[in-house]
DNA sequence: ATGCGGACCTGTTAGC
DNA sequence: TGCTAACAGGTCCGCA
C-alpha cells in the first residue's frame, strides 16, 4: 500500500486526532513485525503527550515529551483513528489508546511494518540516519542525482528507489516518474545526461506532489484514516497498464521485472 | 563500493 | 468449483 504520498496522506489524516492528546495505554497484540516491538515502549509511551506527527521518508515519527515513536507501514500497513471500544480485527497489531476515548489503530496483514521507540533524536536512529534527501525538499534536484549517479551501472529505476540516494520513491511512482521524464527504467544511472536528470528530478517531485494532492493511490486496500480511498490511480500513466496504450504515443505499455519488482514503461517514448 | 538475490509475512487473484 | 502459483505498494542483509 504505502509509498510516500500514502504515508503523507496518513500523517495529515491522523494528526488532528492525536496531536495534543495523551496516550493512556498501548495495547500490543502482535509483537512480531519486521522487527519485534520493543518491550520498553509499553512502559515508556503511556502517559506521554503527543506533541506532533512528522514524516521522514516513509517513517512516521510521533514526538512526545519523553521520546519518539517510530512507525513504518511496510507494504500493507495502515493507521486509523477508531473508537477505543471498536473490536480489533485479526491484523490490528497495536492500539495507542488516547485519553479522549479514541485509539490510533495499526493494521498490517503482512507484518512488514514497524513500531519502535527512541529517546534521542529520531533523525539519528540507525534506520533513519543513512537516508538520502527528501524528494520534496530543497536538497534534491537534477544536479544532485547526476552527481550521485557517476560511475553507477545500476538501472536508473533501482537507483531512484534506493533510499540512500533519495527517499520515498516506491515502485509505483518510480515507473511513473521515469515515464514522465522519457527515460527507460533499465538505463544505467550513470549514462543519463544532466539535462535528463533534471527532468527526472522534476518528474519525481511532480508525481509525488500530485499523488499527495489526490490523497494517494488506492490499488487494493489502501484507505485513509477515515476509510476513503485515494484517487491518484486514475492518473497513473504506466503502472499496472501492461498492454494498454501509452497516453502520450499510443504504443502498448510493457512490463518487465527489474530488481525483482514489476516495472512498466513505454518502449517508444522512453529511451 | 557496487549490485544482486534472498529474506521477512499474508492475502488476493490468475490460471489450469 | 477447487487447487496452485504468481504476485502485491518496502526494506534490510549477506554474498560475490
Amino acid at each position: 500500500m504505502p509509498e510516500l504520498p500514502e504515508v503523507e496522506t496518513t500523517r495529515c489524516g491522523i494528526a488532528p486526532w492525536i496531536e495534543g492528546r495523551q496516550v493512556a495505554r498501548l495495547i500490543v497484540r502482535q509483537r512480531k513485525l519486521r522487527q519485534p516491538v520493543p518491550r520498553r515502549i509499553d512502559r515508556m509511551l503511556p502517559g506521554c503527550a503527543i506533541a506532533g506527527v512528522r514524516r521522514r521518508a516513509k517513517y512516521l515519527l510521533l514526538d512526545t515529551d519523553k521520546g519518539t515513536a517510530i512507525i513504518h507501514l511496510g507494504m500493507s500497513g495502515s493507521l486509523r483513528v477508531v473508537k477505543h471500544a471498536e473490536p480489533p480485527g485479526y491484523h490490528d497489531h497495536f492500539d495507542m489508546v488516547l485519553n479522549d476515548g479514541n485509539a490510533l489503530r495499526f493494521r498490517d496483514p503482512r507484518r512488514f511494518g514497524l513500531l519502535l521507540w527512541t529517546t534521542s533524536d529520531a533523525d539519528r536512529h540507525p534506520l533513519i540516519r543513512h537516508l538520502g534527501p527528501e524528494p520534496l525538499g530543497g536538497d534534491f534536484d537534477g544536479d544532485y542525482l547526476y552527481e550521485r549517479a557517476r560511475g553507477r551501472r545500476l538501472a536508473v529505476k533501482n537507483f531512484i528507489m534506493d533510499g540512500r540516494i533519495v527517499v520515498g520513491v516506491g515502485n509505483i511512482y518510480a515507473s511513473e516518474a521515469l515515464h514522465g521524464a522519457g527515460i527507460r527504467p533499465s538505463r544505467p544511472a550513470g549514462r543519463i545526461s544532466l539535462a535528463r536528470m533534471e527532468r527526472l528530478a522534476g518528474q519525481i517531485r511532480d508525481v509525488l506532489q500530485a499523488a499527495i494532492a489526490e490523497g494517494g493511490t488506492t490499488l487494493r486496500d489502501f484507505a485513509h484514516s477515515d476509510g476513503s480511498p485515494g484517487y491518484f490511480r486514475q492518473q497513473l500513466a504506466v503502472y499496472d497498464r501492461e498492454g494498454h496504450d501509452c497516453l502520450r504515443c499510443a504504443t502498448p505499455i510493457r512490463r518487465v521485472v527489474l530488481g525483482q519488482r514489476s516495472t512498466y514503461f513505454c518502449p517508444a517514448c522512453q529511451r
